[in-house]
DNA sequence: AATTAGGCGACTGATTTTGTCGGGTATTCA
DNA sequence: TGAATACCCGACAAAATCAGTCGCCTAATT
C-alpha cells in the first residue's frame, strides 16, 4: 500500500478541488495557493491522477481540473494508489530465496502484513472525498470498517 | 504510526525468538542466521525492544534474549511502536502555521489520517506473537476488527 | 497572436531510513 | 586470571524518498 506524503497531498488537493468547484474546472494554481503546495509538484500529482481517470483536465484559459467521478464516488484508496504507484509487499518477493521461505517454517509474518494491507485498503476504500468534505470520517469508519456501503462494486486487486 | 521495515524485522525476529526458545535465552546470532538479518541491525532493534520492556536480556555465554511478557501477551502494535519510536501524525504540527489551519476551512484531511492511524493501531493491537506463530491472522482480523474475542482480554489504550 | 493553463520529463538538494563498523562491558567457564 | 560468548552503544555510510524545480511543449480561449 505505501502511504507516503504524496498520497496525503493528493487527497488534500482533491478535497480542495471538490470544495471549490461549482461545475467549473479549478486551476492548479488556485489549489497551490490555497493549500500552499508548489504548483509544479501538483502538476506531477495530477498527471498521475489523470492517467488513473480520477480527474479530467480542461485546457486553455478558464481551464483546470474536474473530478471525473463525483465526490461521492471517488474513494480515498483510489487516490492513494494512483499517486503512490508502487506497492512492494513483504520482502518475500517470490523468486528471491532470501529473507523468506528458507527456514523450515516459511515466512510466518507474511500473512500478517498482507492482512494489514487489506485492512488499510478496506478502510481507505470506505471513505470518499465527500465524506472528508462533510467531516463524516471519525465515527463512520468505526461502524463500517469492512463492508463499504458504497454502491458500485469494486473488483479491484487488494494487492498491497 | 509509521510502518517501516524496522517494524517488520522486529516482528520477524520476535516470532523467531518465540518459536525457538524453550525457556532458554536465544542469541541474536542465531536469529540473525535463521532470518538472515545482520547481527548489528538486530542489536539495534533489540536495544529498543529491551528499553520498552518487550524482551529481557541475559548476558554472557549461553545468554541471549527472552520475551518479557509471554507470546500471547506481546502485541504486534507494541513491537512496532517500540522500534519505530516516533509517530508524526499529519504534518499539521500544532505550532507551525504552514500547511494546515491557514485557509478558511481547517485541514480537512486531518481527521482522515488520524482515523486511519487508529485503525492500523487497533488491528495491530488485536494480533499477538502467538497469533502469528499459530497462523491465526487471516480470517481472524476480518471477523474481529475492533473487539478481540481472543482468550486474553485486551484492555489497552488505543492512543496511537 | 497573445495569454492561459495543462503535459511531460529530467534533474537536484535535503532529509530520512536502513544498515554497518568498531569498539566497549558484563558474564560464564576452564 | 583470562578467554570466549554475547549483549551494549555511538558514529557513520549508503540508499531511498521527499519535495520540489526547470525547461520546454501543446491545446484552447479571447
Amino acid at each position: 500500500m505505501k502511504l507516503g506524503t504524496k498520497g496525503r497531498y493528493a487527497v488534500m488537493a482533491l478535497v480542495d478541488l471538490a470544495g471549490h468547484s461549482n461545475g467549473q474546472p479549478v486551476s492548479l494554481a488556485d489549489i497551490a495557493e490555497r493549500q500552499n503546495i508548489s504548483l509544479s509538484y501538483l502538476e506531477q500529482l495530477f498527471g498521475r491522477l489523470r492517467r488513473n481517470n480520477l480527474v479530467k483536465s480542461v485546457r486553455g484559459p478558464g481551464g483546470g481540473y474536474l473530478l471525473q467521478r463525483g465526490t461521492a464516488h471517488t474513494r480515498i484508496a483510489d487516490v492513494v494508489l494512483a499517486v503512490d504507484e508502487n506497492l512492494r509487499a513483504t520482502r518475500c518477493t517470490p523468486g528471491s530465496p532470501v529473507g523468506c521461505a528458507q527456514d523450515s517454517s516459511r515466512c510466518l509474518t507474511h500473512d500478517l502484513w498482507e492482512e494489514l494491507g487489506n485492512h488499510i485498503y478496506m478502510f481507505l476504500s470506505s471513505v470518499t472525498i465527500q465524506d472528508v468534505l462533510d467531516r463524516r470520517v471519525l465515527g463512520a469508519a468505526r461502524s463500517r470498517t469492512t463492508a463499504g456501503p458504497l454502491e458500485g462494486a469494486r473488483p479491484d486487486s487488494v494487492a498491497l
